[in-house]
DNA sequence: TAAGATTTGTTCGTATGTATC
DNA sequence: GGATACATACGAACAAATCTT
């Protein structure tokens, strides 16, 4: 008999209503990434649909980051992991139409930074301080230029969001790395920064550097006082602009 | 033949080609929420692809929340705003194959609510005292029952998500309303809380007057001490349970 | 109320592309 | 290189929703 779903109960359009059972599928049979899902033939059969609304269901959990295609033979529909970068264009895609403000970003990241910062103190591996100092030398000496300037402030921002990757709360490196990225396109594809200020730099890499040293110490205050100036000088630093508000698709 | 756009040098498939292509022209043309898009018919003819492989994309967008679509005269696919329910669903879903305990959204919850109370102290409307006053009096009287004691910690994380809304960061704003909305979902399909205590129920209700009371005088530092306290307490009483890892899609 | 117009929604048959064996 | 298995894409027809007259 095959238990046709019957038809819509909802007023949702059906490939919406087929991708929700699908993932409601999903969740109760408890598969991982990586697992395969019934092919198109047999989705068909399953719900009693055509081939073209089952593959508008598929596309719209692809989408959502939740399942990869793959063609021939032992090929079909996974589940699939949702990527950081994926949910970082997903929810750019919300703040859209929203109004947010460099400031706005700031005041969460000094809340937030400084907290994660005294977190890791003393739990950091040799590896991991040696990826931060890494990056450190891509701005140890002043930028001669606007755009080198600009290429700096890209590295110090992964600087941040490394070091929320290496924190064990998810929820917290996700947050951070999310502003980190914000700020990264504004400064790729908008002039944030005017001209080099070779006070601001010295300022903002020596933060940096007593930071890692803070961290390799495993002195925790030390470590949350001084990413609270370091995020304090920097949204000073960034008030000099307009209240610029944030606009764009992040590309997927 | 027929001029169909060079066969994809991506290795996307086409539909997700199609959605990019769209995306970007709603941004170029600087589109706005209920802008009308091009019908299919037209989309057929600009991108030289099927009926089915706009639709595909069309899909793509919409479960994005880019796009709603309406049928009928005078309908069709216009811009929509991607609401704030869809952007905790699909936040979710990154979170689904996290590990994320409790504790690590209380690590957030205890940085970022009292820097909002802070900066809420003295700049709410009465309407919104008043809104937030008649969401305390769901929790005026302890629970005589567990179902009652849930109910009442639904209503509080209410509270703080409300409250989240009426400042103007909608950075911040999501962040702590995302982390209600996991909470929530938590108190609602698992029993977090096993018994009713009195003590407890005191000691919270008490926090939410007196944040209240600090808010409506202006008190930035007493609001921020407040919930200081209060997120302390409430980490200490989730601390009891185990840490709960939180896997769940949440319906959008 | 009813009919017609407009636009998306759905189906089916067929053909093509792609990766594995 | 050919057979196989799978998703991908196309096109024509029909259905449903909804606005206008």
């Amino acid at each position: 008999m095959s238990g046709q779903t019957r038809l819509d109960q909802s007023r949702r359009s059906r490939p919406a209503h087929v991708a929700e059972a699908i993932k409601d599928w999903v969740v109760d049979k408890g598969l991982q990434p990586g697992d395969r899902l019934p092919g198109e033939a047999e989705l068909i059969a399953r719900f009693a649909m055509s081939k073209g609304t089952i593959r508008e269901a598929m596309r719209m959990l692809q989408a959502q980051g939740l399942v990869v295609t793959k063609t021939g033979p032992g090929g079909g529909t996974f589940v699939g992991r949702v990527s950081k970068d994926r949910a970082r264009a997903l929810l750019a895609n919300y703040f859209y139409f929203q109004q947010i403000s460099i400031d706005d970003i700031y005041q969460v990241r000094i809340a937030l930074e400084p907290e994660l910062a005294a977190s890791l103190a003393g739990r950091l591996t040799a590896a991991q301080i040696a990826e931060l100092e890494t990056i450190m030398e891509t701005y140890a000496e002043p930028a001669p230029d606007a755009d080198t300037e600009r290429a700096q402030h890209v590295a110090s921002l992964r600087f941040h969001a490394r070091l929320a990757e290496f924190g064990a709360n998810a929820l917290l490196s996700f947050f951070i790395g999310f502003m980190a990225q914000i700020l990264t396109d504004l400064t790729v594809y908008r002039r944030l920064y005017a001209e080099p200020n070779h006070e601001l730099w010295r300022e903002g890499r020596d933060h940096h550097l007593r930071l890692v040293r803070a961290l390799r110490e495993g002195d925790a205050d030390a470590a949350r006082a001084v990413m609270a100036d370091h995020m304090r000088m920097a949204r000073l630093r960034m008030g000099d602009q307009e209240t610029v508000v944030m606009k764009r698709f992040i590309a997927e």
